[in-house]
Order: structure tokens, then sequence, then C-alpha cells
RNA sequence: GCGGGAGUGCCGGAGCGGUCAAACGGGUUGGCCUUAGGAGCCAAUGGCUUAGUGCCUGCGAAGGUUCGAUUCCUUCCCCCCGCACCA
């Protein structure tokens, strides 16, 4: 009814008819289709490709979109050569969720889907190069993610691993680090993520860390920077080891001929069991003609081993040590290789016969937590030998440089260090060393319990078991908690002993997840020790520690010979002093994960793996992809994947033997690492791109999204970026030049416009009410475009008017000549609305537009080019009113083609629009005072005198201010003879401000 | 707690060393037009004052720098966003 009588009323134009008609005519002439083209300077403007959902666009997509859109237009205007694509990150989880809930197909909901958004975009009159789109569900597309994930693999950036993951239950899948946000998964805001112990692929973004840490040549957001830079999160420290002794049976294995026990090996014996460790050297049968499997057998029957066994395997004892590996069937702690362990220098001696020098590595590395392997550097043996065996053993080698002597020299130190038990921290406060009152390891670490002594593990179970059932809000409220493990460790520069705690507020996967903790100068550990009652002992002045922890730098105190420096330098000496006893060294740590990118679901693109019986792990050969998802499945518990035989079982590519695929599909986060580049040739069936093509497009000059992607998306296809570089895939570093981060739209109740939240206005209710056109002018004009606006039916209407009279104005204009300050205010209008639109100042441009047209409507005739030039600047933001109107003052080609006005500072008159002003002053004035003599003397004004001082008297249009004042007018200069001034009213005149005597 | 951004009228928001604080939009009030209008046009919208003027108040609070600050600096308060026990 009420809109009904409104449009009865106002006449408003045909929105609805003018606006179908250009979006076809678009369409039809394929007006915003791009070509590669050498002579012409490219533009990309990308806006973030959305994930279709089932509910479609409301007002808030169309307020992004419409940014991007303006910018795209307007650069095109420019002479760009523009690539404005569109997209859709269609696999992930709703739709899969919803088609298990409607017993549907997620391809089907998709489809459809992506149907109803590209309808509602093209309602919306967004210049996007249709013919460009992709979709990333299609094989077509995941074929190339397939492609990438092979090539990661061949390159060593992806691999497999069991670790703790974020398991969300709802989700029933793993999840990235990124997509985990306080403790809960990014999709579900009740839901607490779970720690599993699971296997999955991960890419090594890490090994980016640095490169991705520069943004310095960005034009972003700082914040968006900053939140990067502190979501990599690089901090410089030290590692310092602290031994803790714990029950550790040591079985030291010596060598031919057994010549190292005469002085070594009592000696290791006396100094390990000076320190608390149980140690034996068994004597092994037949030292003089080893036969391996003889002591392997000999060792097995007569020795203890179990989790507290650390065998020590020295020259042909190390491959004793292996093989007795081999054969058990549950993990020892720890495995030193002290030295002649390698295969070819052992072979030649004469006496090792009948040996059989295949090791199942697999199986050593399963029967052992830890192995350190030494390695001589002036041994024969040579380097290569050693770091292959690292690299089989994933064990950690230390060099160290010294003379093969016999008898204790510096070698023996070395071996004793790798016997005890240490445990790295990672601080970045050594200077604080001398303070420290306990230790703490995390709850969650994986090796908690080997420092539990036995009497101290009900303690400990009952705390994880509280811990556990504590959510992380409860947790907040509890504070920092903790339990004694029972062991202590020894501060490698006091050789003081120190309790071990196992604590709640200790982070597992950052460093070593353990901390030297420090009450006086650290206020979590300040904490801790309250409560517990642990000493507190200052070594840096500068605080009170008895209220709390003093944090800042200062003097050390109580701290041995590096008493009296000051903090920085303290660090450098206490670092240096322990890098030179091999207690510790200089470390970076960052916060930054691998990327896990293995997810239990169905709808995203399969992990291209296969899992052979004989071969284990073999790709999926790159003439095979892609490998489809299977369209027919079975939803219900789990992954359908998982049971879907046809899928699951196939022959090895390699020996065609039994096999079964990798059933896990990648994040869709992987979709979305390189879709920009699929734009530049998205119809490509033998690459994932033409080099070529990308590097004319590439990059994206204006990328335009949220900023909820800062650590996730853009994090990614950075990477992403730089993987492709290294691999000579582009040529660039950096995937988006220019980063916008537009703002959120707000609904009526003041509630970001969400489809959850029911405050969502459909754009197509907005476009038959008012039209787009009118939309996209109000969601411009509210505020800059990074800012949140709200939506308000007033504003809009508002528009709408202003478009209307624009509407009207251009359908009876008749061209003639533009006066000069017509000429001037345009080519002002003209500087200044493009430098506006160029950095985003939407709203501050429409301003400047309205301003000038207001200024047309006041003139009785406008040149044809002014008229073109507010026509062309209105386009961006009213694209089918200005395509119109173009057309209706008599032109034939497209507005969307046509080039940006050019503004004419000859014809910037400053001095006439100052003139204009005065003008306009002036009225108010006289009105005010006609006003005022009515009111105040009840006199009615007739006649108005206007005394101008001499020079300014041409400055004033009687006729002008006749039309706007609407009464006689007289205009004398002050020294003019014969004028009329009763009151001598003349004498008030100054300069800009003329007198004025009214009757 | 740390990091980032902001605080201007009834509201959304301009201004970011002086020449104008409140452009522009919305709302409200009054007037014109009109049978009527929620259409259109005009005007007003911190206070006092006035023939067009002048003065005062004023840009979260308090200080400071400056000849001069909404604009720069310091502290505090409040709001929004991000990270959150990262050693």
């Amino acid at each position: 009814m009420k809109e009904k009588k409104k449009a009865e009323k106002t006449e408003a134009y045909d929105f609805a008819k003018i606006e179908q008609k250009w979006q076809k005519e678009w369409e039809k002439k394929k007006v915003f289709e791009v070509k590669e083209d050498s002579k012409k300077k490219k533009f990309y403007v990308l806006e973030m490709f959305p994930y279709p959902s089932a509910s479609g666009l409301h007002m808030g997509h169309a307020f992004n979109y419409t940014i991007g859109d303006v910018y795209a237009r307007f650069k095109r205007m420019q002479g760009f050569n523009v690539l404005y694509p569109m997209g859709y990150d269609a696999f992930g989880l709703p739709a899969e969720n919803a088609a298990i809930k409607a017993k549907s197909h997620p391809k089907k909901f998709t489809d459809e889907a992506i149907a109803n958004f590209v309808r509602q975009q093209k309602g919306l009159g967004l210049s996007y190069d249709w013919g460009r789109e992709i979709i990333t569900c299609e094989p077509e597309y995941y074929k190339w993610n397939q492609y990438f994930f092979l090539k990661f693999l061949e390159n060593g950036l992806a691999y497999r691993k069991r670790a703790a993951v974020n398991w969300c239950p709802k989700c029933e899948s793993v999840l990235a680090n990124e997509q985990v946000h306080n403790g809960r998964c990014w999709r579900h805001e009740d839901t607490e993520v779970e720690i599993k112990q699971l296997e999955q692929w991960f890419i090594k973004t890490t090994k980016y860390s640095d490169e991705l840490l520069n943004t310095k040549n960005l034009e972003w957001p700082e914040r968006i920077k900053i939140m990067q830079e502190n979501w990599i999160g690089k901090s410089y420290g030290t590692e310092i080891d602290f031994e803790i002794p714990t029950e550790s049976n040591f079985i030291v294995l010596h060598g031919y001929g057994g010549s190292s026990e005469v002085n070594f090996f009592p000696w290791l014996k006396r100094e390990l069991e000076k320190k608390g460790y149980k140690v034996s050297v068994p004597k092994l049968p037949n030292t003089d003609n080893p036969n391996v499997n003889e002591q392997v057998k000999y060792v097995l029957d007569n020795c203890k081993l179990d989790e507290n066994t650390v065998l020590l395997g020295h020259s042909l004892g190390s491959v004793v040590a292996l093989k007795v590996l081999e054969s058990l069937n549950k993990p020892i702690k720890k495995l030193i290789l002290a030295a002649g362990f390698i295969e070819p220098v052992i072979k030649e001696w004469p006496f090792v016969k009948n040996f059989d020098w295949k090791f199942d590595f697999e199986k050593i590395r399963d029967n052992v937590k830890e192995i350190i392997i030494l390695h001589d550097t002036k041994d024969k043996i040579p380097r290569e030998q050693a770091e292959k065996l690292k690299e089989k053993l994933g064990s950690k080698l230390i060099y160290f440089e010294a003379e093969y002597k016999h008898i204790c020299g510096e070698r023996e130190p070395i071996v004793l260090n790798a016997c005890l038990e240490k445990w790295s921290i990672f601080t970045t406060r050594p200077d604080t060393i001398y303070g420290v009152t306990f230790m703490v390891v995390s709850a969650q670490h994986p090796r908690l319990m080997e420092l539990v002594l036995e009497k101290q593990k009900k303690d400990v179970e009952k705390f994880l078991g509280k811990i556990k059932s504590t959510s992380e809000k409860d947790a907040e409220m509890f504070g920092k908690e903790g339990v004694f493990t029972g062991s202590y460790a020894v501060n490698p520069l006091t050789n003081e002993r120190v309790p071990v705690y196992a604590g709640n507020f200790v982070v597992a996967d950052y460093g070593s997840g353990m901390v030297m903790a420090v009450p006086a100068h650290d206020q979590r550990d300040w904490e801790f020790a309250k409560k517990y009652k642990i000493p507190i002992k200052e070594v840096i002045k500068g605080g009170n520690i008895k209220e709390k922890a003093f944090t800042g730098d200062g003097i050390l105190i109580n701290s041995g010979k590096f008493s009296g420096l000051k903090s920085p330098a303290a660090i450098e000496e206490i670092t240096k002093f322990l890098e030179s006893k091999r207690l510790g060294k200089k470390a970076v740590n960052y916060k930054f994960r691998d990327w896990l990118v293995s997810r239990q679901r169905y709808w995203g693109t399969p992990i291209p793996i296969v899992y052979c019986e004989k071969c284990g792990i073999v790709p999926v050969p790159e003439k095979e992809l892609p490998v489809r998802l299977p369209e027919k499945v079975k939803f219900g518990a789990g992954n359908p994947l998982a049971t879907n035989k046809d899928f699951v079982e196939i022959k090895c590519p390699r020996c065609k033997g039994k096999a079964r695929r990798e059933t896990d599909t990648m994040d869709t986060f992987f979709d979305s690492s390189w879709y920009f580049l699929r734009y530049c040739d998205n119809k490509n069936e033998k690459e994932p791109f033409d080099k070529k093509k990308a590097e004319y497009w590439m990059p994206v000059d204006q990328y335009i999204g949220g900023a909820e992607h800062a650590c996730m998306h853009l994090i990614y296809a950075r990477f992403f970026t730089k993987v492709l570089r290294d691999f000579g895939f582009v040529k660039f570093d950096e995937p988006f030049f220019k980063l916008f981060n537009q703002g959120m739209l707000h609904g009526n109740d003041g509630y970001v416009m969400s489809k959850s939240r029911g405050n969502g206005v459909l754009p197509e209710e907005a476009s038959k009410k008012y039209g787009i056109d009118a939309a996209r002018l109000f969601l411009m004009s509210q505020a800059a475009p990074d800012k949140d606006t709200q939506w308000s039916e007033n504003g809009i209407e508002g528009s709408l008017k202003l478009i209307n009279k624009i509407f009207y104005y251009f359908s009876s204009l008749k061209h003639g000549k533009s006066s000069a300050i017509i000429e001037s205010k345009t080519s002002k209008a003209i500087k200044e609305f493009t430098d506006d639109i160029e950095n985003f100042r939407y709203n501050l441009g429409i301003i400047k537009l309205r301003a000038l047209f207001e200024a047309f409507e006041n003139e009785k005739e406008i040149s044809r080019k002014d008229a073109e030039s507010f026509l062309k600047m209105l386009h961006p933001f009213c694209p089918h009113i200005a395509e119109e109107l173009w057309h209706k003052i008599g032109n034939k080609n497209f507005i969307s083609l046509e080039s940006w006005p050019k503004a004419d500072e000859s014809r910037i008159n400053l001095q006439l629009e100052k003139q204009e002003q005065a003008c306009n002053n002036l009225v108010g004035d006289i009105n005010n005072i006609i006003k005022l003599l009515r009111e105040k003397q009840n006199k009615d004004v007739h006649k108005v005198y206007i005394y101008t001082l001499p020079k300014e008297k041409d400055s004033y249009d009687k006729e002008l201010l006749r039309k706007k004042l609407n009464i006689e007018i007289e205009i004398y200069s002050v020294a003019d003879k014969g004028k009329h001034d009763p009151q001598g009213k003349a004498s008030k005149a100054k300069p800009g401000k003329p007198a004025v005597y009214a009757e």
C-alpha cells in the first residue's frame, strides 16, 4: 500500500526496467570480457570469492561487492585492462552437513546455491567477466589442488606425521591451528576442540616463516600485517638444557676388542653413578672374534630392557644396540650411538661375518623414545654417513670436534653429556637463570609421565583428570595450577636442584613444552610460586618482588660471575657461556605451526595418495589425476569415503599390489590458496595456469575482503605464492599488492547483518523498492567503505530521491554552454572525485557529486562535455542509470567502456567560486534581516538596497539576487553619490560583505 | 594481560595545526504548495544576543607543547577488533 502510493506520487523513474535492460545488454555484448593485451596496462581487482551458502546473498554482500565493482569500473574507465572475476569456494562442511540433513547430495546443494548466487550477483549490476568463473568443487579445478599437493610432496613440503591435533567433534574432523579460536572450533563457537593423536598430512608452511614475516612492501592495512606478525610470533631467545635425572639404567655396549672400556667406560660409569644413574657394562661374548647375532642374543637374554633403559653403543656396540632394538616389543628410553656405527667401516672388519646388514629402521624408531648420534668429526667415518643415519632414525645428531683418544680427552665429557637426561627449555630471559627456583612442564606434554616418580603418580593423575574435566573458561578462574612430579632439575649454571612441576599454564607445543620458572621476574611464575610456597629468588634489581614480579631489565644480582651486568649484556654473556659448555644455544622460536591439511570429510579435494602394503606411501601418478570424488556415497557415521570400497580399494600404482586410497580430503583453504591464479587462465586443461597469462595479470592489484582472513587465507595464499615461485610457476613473491578490508553492514537492529541473526535485507527486495542503483549509492555514501555502516530505509530513500532528480534533469536537459562557474566546478569535482575514488573515500566522492549536481540544477544550460563528465562519475556507483542517461543524451556506445573524465585545471576558477559563496552569504544575510524585521518590528520588506565596496560591485548579479530573494533589489557601490541610504548603512560594508538596507 | 583502532550534534559521519568545527546524509521542528500528504520546495536545528552582528560553551577527562590544538605529546576513562598463560 505504502509503496504503491509513494510510487504514484513521486513518479519514480522505472528503475526496474532500466536495470534489467542494461544488465542484459552488458551480458549480450560481453562488455566486461577481457583478454591479455600487451599494449594495455592491466589492473586486477579481486574480491575474496564467497562460499556459496544456501541462504544466498544479503545486503552485506551487496555492500562488499559494490566496493569492488566501483573500483573495477573506475579503473576500466581509466583505460586499464581490468580483470575482475568471480568464482565460488564451493567445497566445505556446510553443504555436506546440509546434504546429510536433507538426505541429498552436497553437489546438488552447491550447484543450486551457486546458481542462486550468480543470479543475485548479476542483479547487483556487477561488472564481472563471467567467462572466467571458477568453481572449486569441479574436477577441472581440484585436479590442480592434487597436482600441487604432489609437487609439495616431491619437494618435501608435504609430509605425514603422527601428532597431537585439534579435533572438532561437531565437524568430526581435525582442524588447522588457524581454525581453532580460543580453544574452540572456528565454525562452532560453543564446541571445545579436543586433542587427538593422529597421523595426518601437513604442509611445511614454517619453512617460509621468515619470509612471511616480511610485509614491508605490501600496501595492506597495518593491522592485518600486525595480526600476521603476531600469528607467526617470532621470538629470539636461548635454549638451555636442564638435566633431570630420573630412573635410568644404562647398558653400555662396548666395541670390538674392548679397548675403550679399559679407561673410558669405568670413568663414564663412575661419573654417571655419581649423578644417580644406574650403569651396567655387560661383558659381551667373543670380543676378539665378535659375532653380532650372538652378542645381540646375549643382551636380550641378560639385560633388563624397559622404559627406563638407556642403551649406549660404542663402535661395534652400536650395531648390537640397533639390532637389539629391532627385536624388542616395547620401547626403551634412549639410544646413544657413540662411534663406529656405520656399515662400510665395520663391514671391512674381517671378523664380522654372516651378518645381515639390513636394519628395520621404522621398528628401531618405534622402540626408542630418544636417539642421539654422536659423530666425531675427526673420525674416519664421513659426515654424510652420519647424516644418512640421522635421516633414517630422525635423531639428534651431535657433532663434536675432538681427537680420537682412548684416554679421557675432549670427547669423554661429550659422551657423558649425551648420557645425561636433558630437557631443554626456551627462554627469552637467560639473564634470570640464577633465579630459577622450579621448572614447569606442560600438563599436555607427551613425555610428562617420564618425569613423574612412582610415589607422585597418583597426585599427577588426579591433577590431569581435573584439568581435563575443566573447560577453558573455568580454568581461567582457577588460575595457575600444578602438581609436583617428584623429579628435580639441575640448574646448569648453579648446579642447584629445583623441583619440576606439571602445570596447566605451560603451552605444550611452544618451545619444548617446558619452562624454567623465575618467580621473581615473571608474573606467571610468581603467581605459581606464591600458590605453592616456592621460594622467590631475586636476581635483577629494579622492582619490589614482594608485591609482584619485576619483569623489566635491570642489573643482575646474586648471579655469580654475571652479577653487575645489565640485562641485555647478561643475556649475551650467559648465552655465550652456555654455548661454550654445550649446555645451551641461541634459538629462535615461532608460534607458527605447519599447516595441517587432512580433513576427515567427504566434500573436499581427495588427497592423491595411495597406501600400499609393500611400498608404503605412494603418490598417485600425475597422469591419473584428478582423483575424482565418487558421487555415490553413503553418508552416515564419519567420513563416507572411508566406507566406500570402490574408492578405497585400489592397486598400488607402483607394484600393482594391494593398496588403499587416502580417504582424507584437503582443507578447503587449499582451494582458496591459488584461485586468483586460475582466474588468469580458468579453462586450461594442461596446466593449472599458463605462466605467461599469469605473468600478465598477476599480482592482484587490489584485493578486497574481510579482516577475518588475516591469519588464515591470507597467510596460506602468500605461502602458496612463495612456493610456486620457488617451483618456477610464477615470478613474483606476493599475490596481493594492495588489500582493502571492507567494513560490516549492520541491520536495523544495530547488529552485523547476517542470515543467522535474521536481520538480513535481501538485495532483491531493496532493488524492487528503490532500484539497485539507489541501494549501491546509499551503501557507498553512508561512510567510508572500510568502516561499519548501518542499513536504513530512510537513507536509501534519500539516495533514490537524488537519482530520481538526476533522471528527470537529464531527461529534459538541453545542451548549451556551461557558465564559467560550472566549468570551474566540474573540473574541480573531477579532480577531487578521482582522488577520492582512487583512495576508497567513496562517501566523500559522492558528496562532491551531489554538490556538482546541485550546481547544475541552478543553471540554465550545461555543456555536453560537463553533463557527460557528471554521468561518467556517477557511473561506477549507479551504472544502470548512468548507462541509460548516457544513451538518452544521444550516445551509442557504453558508458561502462568510456574514458574517465579529465579535470581541466585551467578551468578551475576559485575566485569565481568565492564570489558565488559571497553572493550566497549575502542572500542568507538578507533573508535573516527580512525575518528579523518581520518578527521584531512587524515590518514587511518591499525592497532591498545593497552597498558593495567599489571594486566588488560587479561581483553581485542583480538579476540572480532578485530571483533568489524574490524581492526588488538595488545595488550601489558605497562610492555612488546618488544612492538611496536613509539610515547610512553603506558605511558598514566590508570586503566580501556588502552592507544592506531594507524597507 | 599484550597488540591495533577509535571516542565530534538527536543519529550516521566530515574536518586531523590557524582561514569554517559540524561538510554531506538521516531525523526532528517550522513555513510554502496542497482537498490532503508520509510527495515536492524553503528554512531552522548548543546557548545568549542582533537589522545581516557579537559573545559564550563546545570535538571522552585531565594535563602539556605552541603565538594558536578537535587535530601533536603524556596520563586516565570508555568502546570496538585481534591474540590470549607463547616463557
